[in-house]
DNA sequence: TAATTATTGCAACATTGTTGCAATAACTAT
DNA sequence: ATAGTTATTGCAACAATGTTGCAATAATTA
């Protein structure tokens, strides 16, 4: 069963409808590589002739969020962007000159931080984003 | 002379003018610990007799932004901070439970990382943003 | 003190995000 | 296949954040 069914049965399963917007955006966030803002998914929402209203859209991206579906990442260009949870962890390489958007898998390579952060500070972390920005293959 | 006179200084040298709002948002960026909103800001300027328009406010941040003044953070409640930039790099340690905000230092710890980065995609890291979100000492 | 022009305030707008409520459509049971 | 239940949707209205053009103001220079 493709990851995508699963995201499927996981909603069914927990007594939801699988309507065609929540279908298709879980189709189009699933699809994309890259980082999705509200807009942008409502956009290619009316592409594939699904016109939504924003209320909506933002609804749904609230219950995806909810059920662990999708997550939430704000970058510093102003904008909220939601992408897949993939099993693997992933940071982001953000191109400040052509706002291309790369994946970089690093390895549990913060949890020493954590501990760390923890004895000192008596912060127990949860949670943690990590992007870098800088210059892409391409425009450097 | 104290660092905030140098701020203030580096405004005049390069042709600006030291304006009552833009000196006291300085003085109050300057003053906080914890990351300051646009509203937060124009609330401190209000309270402190200033009343500045909204788009006075968000042109002065970006003018200090310009000047690298301050930079700009953004978490995860759907907001935008600003803070002073200071010499030493440090990070956010963000409560989810009451909201709180603390620095922590860590050392040049992600340049080995960012160096790999270099050799593996070929992307030239210029920046980073690492937020931690947790519960702070009080809440856990 | 007057002249220059950077800075400001105002009005008007754009974008993002939220809430209440009535209409609709997905699912369930028959 | 159909009817009933109610989760989901669209609409209207609003709130917060952020931006632009332009005329008025005030910080600096001479």
């Amino acid at each position: 069963m493709r990851d995508i069914d699963n995201i499927f049965e996981k909603i069914k399963r927990d007594g939801h409808r699988l309507t065609k917007i929540r279908k298709a955006m879980v189709v189009i966030l699933f699809a994309e590589k890259c980082l999705l803002s509200a807009s942008e998914i409502r956009a290619r929402l009316s592409a594939s002739g699904l016109a939504a209203d924003r209320t909506t859209v933002y609804r749904e991206l609230g219950f995806l969020l909810e059920k662990n579906i999708i997550k939430e990442i704000r970058i510093a260009d102003r904008k909220t962007y939601y992408e897949i949870v993939s099993p693997e962890h992933h940071h982001h390489l953000v191109c400040t000159k052509c706002d291309s958007v790369q994946e970089i898998v690093m390895g549990n390579h913060l949890k020493r931080q954590e501990d760390r952060i923890y004895k000192k500070a008596k912060f127990k972390v949860l949670a943690h984003s990590l992007e870098f920005y800088g210059l892409c293959r391409k425009c450097k």
